[in-house]
DNA sequence: TCCTCTAAGAGAGGG
DNA sequence: TCTTAGAGGA
């Protein structure tokens, strides 16, 4: 082991590295070296004389899990490192569950379920129960169940709970809690788990089974949380147990970037933790070692506004920087317009490489604007999330096969493939043999066993006894052949891999492509030794399957390096960085989104959101929001989002967001470029116009067409001084049309008006500093 | 049982 | 705009 690893770190630093014993908090502002404090922990524990196999470590991604583990095998420089516990919670916990699932009546190659499976289970019950799924929406009702999961809620305990049953009631879904009971019993019958159910039975199991509790108690004497803010209340109690003995947990995060309040984390585990514990020790990580003065001092300013923090100062070391350039376009395809240019321009200028760029958004949807730009001025690019691979039909359709072979009893995986490819058993058949199933109490699989004694006949029959054979010899074949093995002679017997090889569309090419991948990777499995060690020591088809359940996409990574501008959600971007960021479509309604408005709970949680946005970026950011953009196939108007006047204006660059400006060129190359920035052709603006250079260029195009409810300003639309405005008058917006003063609010300098368009979409909330009104009248 | 056409609906997403 | 579910015809 390297001697001085001490020694790279800084104070605060050392002392989490260094504080081996009882409760510690970590709180690791953006870019503190968070990850480098975990890794040296762990080898420093290991140097005090700590036994590796005694060490859990959890984390919420398996990235987030590889990373640490090679990072401690770098430090450690030894194959010790292979004996820590490093995973994700639901694979350690999957792993665990295996040796002891039959304690709770399930088989230990139990199938787990992803969120497909799971609605899908869901929807059946549903419809079982003659309830309407446009009201029970499978997804919201899965959500529900998922929650009461999160939070330890059983089935028995939800129907019988006052206030759960009182929201329900409210929303008039009173079935929600028996939909839960009978999408647990039927998991159960499957022999399957779901995500959720991997925290939430090793919780039943932790508390109905002392000896096994006592067990683990003594084997994890360390225990080690990441992203400790999107814990859930599930997450809380098992580690609370499992450390209840020694009580050496060390937990890390930053509730500055807690943003999965929606899939049931709780910022309150953090704000908490202290008084969890007697003698909880506190390290604060607050020097950031990323981003530049001005970055941080916006993301500082901004998520200052949010209420109940852990109180910490980020600073940085890093000189000032550039300020951050605040963009506004016309149009959404305009916006991306001027990222592509401006991405081409730094290169050039700046000789950044395509790599160093970063765009994000607040929703899939809008990378496609940034898509066409780009392709359009040839540079590569990456658009990560979306579906991944192993969410792809036809992966999704010949893993069930796998899946059906590994555990009968797993009616979902039956039901994809009974009729897939189409072998003549209909939907009839299968809604005949569900009923037989549920009936007779039989699963689904034995039905079809015993097909002929339930009387199905003639062709129905022939087909369902040739599925079930082919399953079997499936079966038989496993015995003796390895994974990869079973899995070609499924592709040939099933004719899945002629019939995709056949299918000359694009689609279909990529479709016998993503198969090839597929048996590919099994074929890698079954070749590469494990370094999982102890329970993992087979290569067996069960563990490739939950493998690959457990994996995404992000956790590939193979393209890590490659030379391109990424895409991605805000969400997918927590924990990287980039040179250069652009976020965009900072408007009203889309960032912060319009669903999470209604409590300041929601609307911190978007500020936040915000916050991991800025703070992803090294040397610049750029931010955008354009005036109008499609969305549902409809042009819709927003307002700027109120974040951008939540920052600190000395570090702002907005002279690229003046009144109605049309950018489509690049930004920020140094000012050589104002030339072909814009549209010459345009009329001259107004007075309102900022007074940069760029004021005397244009305002948005009029519509050669205007759309029902678009305003075409009027000739001599001029905008007015917002500190001569006054409620009651008559005004004119560009975009809203003609409309009252209701009320103004705010600093002189910084007014926002409320006023009533009758043909603009009502009241709404005027910035006057970037929306700018023409008064008509001066009311009374 | 299979196939095609229409209509409704749409957030973020790890494991 | 794009995707997916369900209705109705072959």
């Amino acid at each position: 082991m390297k001697a001085n690893y001490l020694d790279d770190l800084n104070a605060p630093q050392r002392e989490a590295v260094t504080t081996i014993k009882g409760p510690l908090m970590i709180i690791a502002g953006a870019g503190s070296g968070k990850t480098k404090v975990l890794t040296t922990r762990i080898a420093h524990l290991m140097n005090n004389g700590v036994d590796a196999f005694n060490i859990l470590s959890l984390t919420f991604t398996n990235k987030a899990a590889k990373e640490m583990k090679e990072r401690v095998e770098k430090i450690l420089g030894g194959s010790e490192a292979r004996n820590l516990y490093i995973g994700t919670f639901h694979s350690v916990f999957a792993r665990l569950l295996r040796s002891d699932a039959p304690k709770l009546g399930y088989p230990s190659d139990f199938t787990i379920y992803d969120s497909d499976d799971a609605k899908s289970v869901v929807k059946t019950i549903v419809n079982e129960l003659n309830l309407d799924d446009k009201h029970y929406k499978p997804n919201m009702v899965y959500n529900r169940i998922s929650a009461a999961k999160n939070s330890l809620v059983s089935p028995e305990e939800y129907q019988h709970d006052y206030a759960i049953q009182q929201e329900d009631q409210r929303s008039s879904r009173p079935l929600i809690g028996k939909i839960y009971d009978m999408y647990a019993k039927r998991c159960f019958k499957n022999g399957a788990m779901d995500f959720d159910d991997l925290l939430y039975k090793m919780y039943v199991l932790l508390k109905g089974f002392p000896e096994v509790l006592a067990k683990y108690q003594h084997k994890f004497k360390y225990i080690m949380i990441d992203e400790y803010q999107d814990t859930n209340p599930a997450q809380y109690e098992i580690v609370k147990l499992l450390g209840a003995v020694h009580e050496n947990i060390c937990v890390v995060g930053d509730d500055a970037q807690s943003i999965y309040s929606f899939r049931g984390a709780t910022i309150q585990n953090i704000l908490q933790f202290e008084k969890d514990y007697d003698d909880v020790k506190v390290v604060k990580l607050e020097q950031n070692y990323r981003s530049t003065k001005s970055i941080l001092n916006v993301a500082n300013e901004v998520i200052s506004k949010n209420k109940g923090q852990i109180e910490k100062n980020l600073w940085t070391d890093n000189h000032e920087g550039e300020k951050i350039k605040l963009i506004r376009t016309n149009t959404d395809n305009d916006e991306g317009k001027v990222v592509a240019d401006t991405i081409s321009e730094q290169k050039l200028r700046n000789h950044y490489d395509n790599k160093d760029f970063c765009i994000l958004y607040r929703t899939n949807a809008q990378s496609r604007s940034f898509e066409e730009n780009l392709r359009r001025s040839a540079i590569p690019y990456r658009i990560y999330g979306g579906l991944s691979f192993y969410q792809r039909k036809e992966i999704k359709d010949f893993i069930a096969y796998l899946r059906v072979i590994m555990n009968s009893r797993d009616e979902e995986a039956i039901k994809r493939i009974i009729n897939y490819p189409v072998r003549g058993i209909g939907k009839t058949t299968i809604e005949k043999v569900s009923i037989y199933a549920n009936d007779q109490n039989m699963t689904f699989w034995e039905v079809l066993e015993r097909a002929k004694e339930f009387g199905f006949k003639g062709g129905t029959l022939e087909a369902i006894d040739g599925f079930v054979t082919m399953i079997q010899s499936f079966r038989v074949m496993l015995e003796k052949h390895n994974a990869y093995e079973v899995a070609v002679q499924v592709g040939k017997s099933t004719n899945i891999v002629k019939e995709l090889f056949n299918d000359k569309t694009t689609e279909g090419l990529a479709r016998y492509e993503n198969i090839q991948e597929l048996l590919n990777s099994i074929k890698e499995f079954t070749e590469t030794p494990t370094e999982d060690g102890e329970l993992l020591d087979d290569k067996t088809l069960g563990i490739y399957l939950q493998q690959i359940t457990l994996l995404t996409d992000a956790d590939n990574g193979k393209d890590e390096d490659s030379n391109v501008v990424k895409l991605m959600t805000i969400h997918a971007a927590k924990g990287l960085e980039f040179p250069i960021v652009f976020t965009v479509g900072l408007e009203e309604s889309l960032f912060p989104s319009g669903m999470s408005i209604n409590s300041r709970e929601e609307l911190e949680e978007e500020r936040r959101l915000f916050y991991v946005a800025v703070t992803r970026a090294k040397t610049r950011l750029f931010l955008t929001y354009a005036n109008s953009r499609y969305r549902f196939g409809q042009l819709q108007q927003n307002e700027p989002s109120r974040f951008l006047e939540e920052m600190p204006e000395e570090f702002i660059d907005r002279s690229y967001a003046g009144g109605g400006m049309r950018n489509t060129g690049p930004i920020g190359g140094g000012g050589a470029s104002w030339g072909n920035m814009f549209d010459k052709k345009k009329a001259p603006a107004g007075p309102g116009a900022p007074a940069s250079s760029a004021s005397s260029s244009a305002r948005p195009t009029p519509r050669p067409a205007a759309p029902a409810g678009y305003h075409v300003p009027s000739a001599n639309f001029t905008a007015d001084d917002p500190a001569t405005m006054e409620a009651g008058m008559d005004v004119e917006h560009q975009k809203f049309g003609f409309g009252k003063i209701l009320s103004l609010e705010g600093a002189i300098n910084n007014r926002i008006a409320t006023v009533m368009f009758p043909k603009g979409g009502g009241e709404k909330k005027i910035m006057l500093n970037y929306a700018k009104l023409m008064i008509v009248r001066n009311g009374g």
